[in-house]
DNA sequence: CGGTATCCCCCGCGATACTG
DNA sequence: CAGTATCGCGGGGGATACCG
């Protein structure tokens, strides 16, 4: 981005901050994820290459830093002024979320977003002990994307795009609208089950401890001061 | 600019405040400036088109409103959703003080940027009562932008930029890079009377008073955690 | 004063393929 | 897994002139 040709430090900051896709890349990092491939599983619109650049960008500007972890592999995680943006970028995750109009078109219902979201936030102490596999289904997706799993076992959780082969616990099935709404906190939990938007399959004990270890975005507690539309 | 195609509150912020010159055009309204003409004079390189195009687009996303003002004249200000805005830029712009590093090139040590922002921060009620002028020099400018005159008058404060034709009653004489550094708090200004950086020529008592009603930039406050450089 | 109109350039970004 | 390499285009935005 070219310069503005201004020393205020607002200028400045937005010279880093405003370029395209770079608040959205923080925010990967500050929700924890340190691999390349995790980030850009945040921001699968954005190209490898531009996500390289800006990591490039991002090191240089003493944001973040690579990190050789375990076998090896490249980290990223924040620095410390890295971490003193987290509170920024969250008032203006808070901000839009307050104010902007929240319609909902079919690209951003994208169900692999929320789940990719969602699987890294489950209260894990919350869940049964053990092995744990559930498969969400979207009724409105076509075949590639009708189906994930999430598995839970003793190395963490993952998400799997196709069938991992264990026997499922709990078929979770809704549809990629109302899985979006409910994470963001437009619908609740309790109402989205109530209504049958979301539909429990499995043991009565999984199915009744459900919202209770499904936790929401930190977002979904803020109120909107504009109505969502386009239910 | 292009949707990111997420509905995550973020993205849509980002949508708007990533926008190139945005996040300075809601600094200018922050400040108070409310009319085209003085917005445009704290982004004097953005071309008229261009902030008349994020103008329409701020107001389509309820940021600011269109105003008719005194003599029907059109004025802008912000909506609440605005207001709440600017804590989240003046974040941006404390980490942006805090963390970046400070070089002062040429083109960033434009005085009139400074003259700008410091000539409506004067503090009146610290200030001789009655018309008072005030002309500063920069000695490192060529004669376009060699002077610029101060006049508080009843009318309030305005700054000139050609001899204004009234005698006058301080002469500040200095560079544009020093009162820059002043002005963001690198320097202080007591610092920067006794190195000779900045000489006042006047009466005693408006020489003396002078630090008192020449407040800085409210960012002078914030610790940078880089040493600036390039002095 | 408060903007439009117009033109054109350039480069940011998207897409795709590929590699150590 | 963690990125490069390459190419092409679209349109954002810079510059300048002009208008009500």
């Amino acid at each position: 981005m070219k310069s503005y040709g201004q020393f205020c430090p607002l200028a400045l900051a937005s010279e880093i901050i405003g370029e395209r896709w770079t608040p959205l890349v923080l925010r990967e990092l500050m929700f924890g994820a340190a691999r390349f491939n995790a980030i850009q599983r945040g921001v699968p619109r954005m190209s490898p290459t531009l996500l390289a650049q800006r990591l490039r960008m991002l090191q240089a500007a003493g944001i973040i830093e690579r990190r050789r972890g375990e076998h090896s592999a490249t980290e990223y995680g924040l620095t410390p002024a890295g971490a003193e943006l987290a509170p920024v970028i969250e008032g203006l995750a808070v901000w839009g979320k307050s104010w902007l109009p929240a319609s909902l078109s079919a690209t951003e219902a994208d169900p692999d977003l929320i789940m990719w979201d969602l699987h890294r936030r489950l209260d894990l102490d919350r869940m049964p002990p053990g092995r744990t596999v559930i498969r969400f289904g979207f009724s409105d997706q076509p075949p590639p994307k009708r189906y994930r799993w999430i598995v839970r076992a003793a190395e963490g959780v993952q998400l799997c795009i196709s069938d991992p082969g264990f026997e499922v616990d709990l078929f979770v099935e809704t549809d990629s609208r109302t899985i979006t709404w409910v994470w963001y906190g437009d619908i609740s939990l309790k109402k989205a089950l109530a209504e049958g938007a979301i539909t429990l399959d499995g043991p009565r004990r999984l199915r009744a401890t459900f919202p209770s270890w499904l936790l929401l975005s930190p977002l979904a507690a803020v109120p909107r001061n504009l109505p969502p539309t386009a239910r």
